[in-house]
DNA sequence: ACCTGAACACCGTTCAAGT
DNA sequence: ACCTGAACACCGTTCAAGT
């Protein structure tokens, strides 16, 4: 399948006539398609019709091709929009973006989390969030430390939605795992629900406005759920500049 | 090196005298020294001095054997204490004990993430926290939210943690790639300290507290212990207490 | 400049065969 | 019951050679 889209000019035998841009769209099409482990040196090339090493002179080692990979996709992103009127409604939805991207290209994703590169792809959804915290009056070392923090939940539920989903067996499912518990200080309710999934996009949801609540300057007047008050923040509120 | 250390009946050329649990044990060892990915079957039989094969008979496919050295590590494990007079206390406590225990043991706990098996080596811990939300009157489908929600935070600290110590190339290190963005929404000093890494063990306390506190039904009467107040939260991150 | 073919050093896994 | 040897189908990577 998915040949190269490029105008070859002289698609002989000899010649190929492939691109490097070529190379990394057919990866990260394999990579959308099937999955991070797809993308294999022989297999990209088995798919371009040409030999393995045609695939090291194009892009390099693997290594290499991987964030070339990332590189495209996160070329490609449209800037997500942040939402919301106060800022901690506009933190913690420019968080949850964050979420929705690395969901939406969960493949991509998992693969940049091989080599350590999410943050590459995640790069300028980070940028838009640092930029709420900055208006919302966080800058600093507490900036640093929300973003890291709402990263951490951020890949911590991706991990819990690639096990809800597929690959892991059924012994290690929740279900199986929590069934041979038998605990007198857990309730039987508590037990018997502990084995079901939980509302993954409900759960992201509660945790990082819980993590946001958390750092932002209070609010008076108003409890701590996640129903943002109308009341605007006391901390000056800078506002985005133009 | 890392003979098997059973009481061989007669270790000649033909006859191993190998165990099961020798094979599981030399295993645990072999990852606990070098890491997740040193556990090959070859690299394992050449440890053990058998070969492949041999592996093969005692404990089956890789999987179940990674599955073995897992249980077997929790086995090992002794059990933590949980700390506090008050229960968002002795909550938080013991969900520190499972990042703690996480990070003790990084290399089997990556081993276990690959292998969607995570749950599986802390399933002791985890019964321990939700056996402290059960009295602190969290129960039912509200227990199961908190304590998936503070796995997902502690999976993805350990992302972190793995990114911030090793195998990271320089050039998808936070300093780098923050170098590299100029956006007028985000001051200088913030730029500037989203390239450094943070205390980790610091911003793991702050968050798990922050996901509990949002969690725990209100405690009126308790006013300032160390980690909730019922206003203002800090915004740089606590330190731990000794 | 672009691509092939053969080779090296690894993987996990299976299967027949030895004692 | 326990272990070996050879083999299969994969990996990433390199290198000399072709046009």
């Amino acid at each position: 399948m998915a040949h190269s889209r490029a105008t070859v000019t002289a698609p002989t035998a000899r010649r190929a006539g492939l691109d490097r841009d070529d190379v990394v769209g057919a990866a990260l099409a394999l990579v959308e398609a099937e999955g991070a482990d797809a993308l294999t040196m022989r297999r990209l090339a088995a798919e371009l019709e040409v030999t393995t090493t045609t695939i090291y002179w194009h892009v390099g080692h693997r290594d290499d091709l991987v964030l070339a990979v990332i590189a495209r996709l996160a070329d490609r992103q449209a800037a997500a929009t942040v939402r919301g009127s106060t800022p901690r409604e506009r933190v913690v939805s420019a968080a949850r973006n964050i979420w929705t991207n690395a969901l939406a290209h969960r493949n991509v994703t998992a693969l940049a989390s091989q080599v350590g590169a999410t943050t590459l792809l995640e790069l300028p959804l980070e940028v838009a969030l640092v930029a709420e915290l900055e208006s919302a009056g966080v800058r600093g070392p507490a900036a640093r430390d929300v973003t890291r923090s709402i990263l951490a939940c951020v890949a911590g539920f991706l991990v819990l939605a690639w096990r809800a989903e597929e690959r892991v067996p059924p012994e290690l499912r929740w279900r199986a795992l929590w069934a041979g518990v038998d605990d007198d200080r857990i309730s039987p309710v508590t037990l018997e629900v502990l084995g079901e999934p939980p509302d993954l996009d409900a759960l992201v949801d509660a945790t990082l406005t819980a993590v946001v609540a958390a750092a932002l300057p209070v609010e008076p007047d108003v409890p701590t759920d996640r129903t943002v008050p109308t009341d605007p923040v006391p901390t000056e509120p800078r506002r985005r500049t133009p």
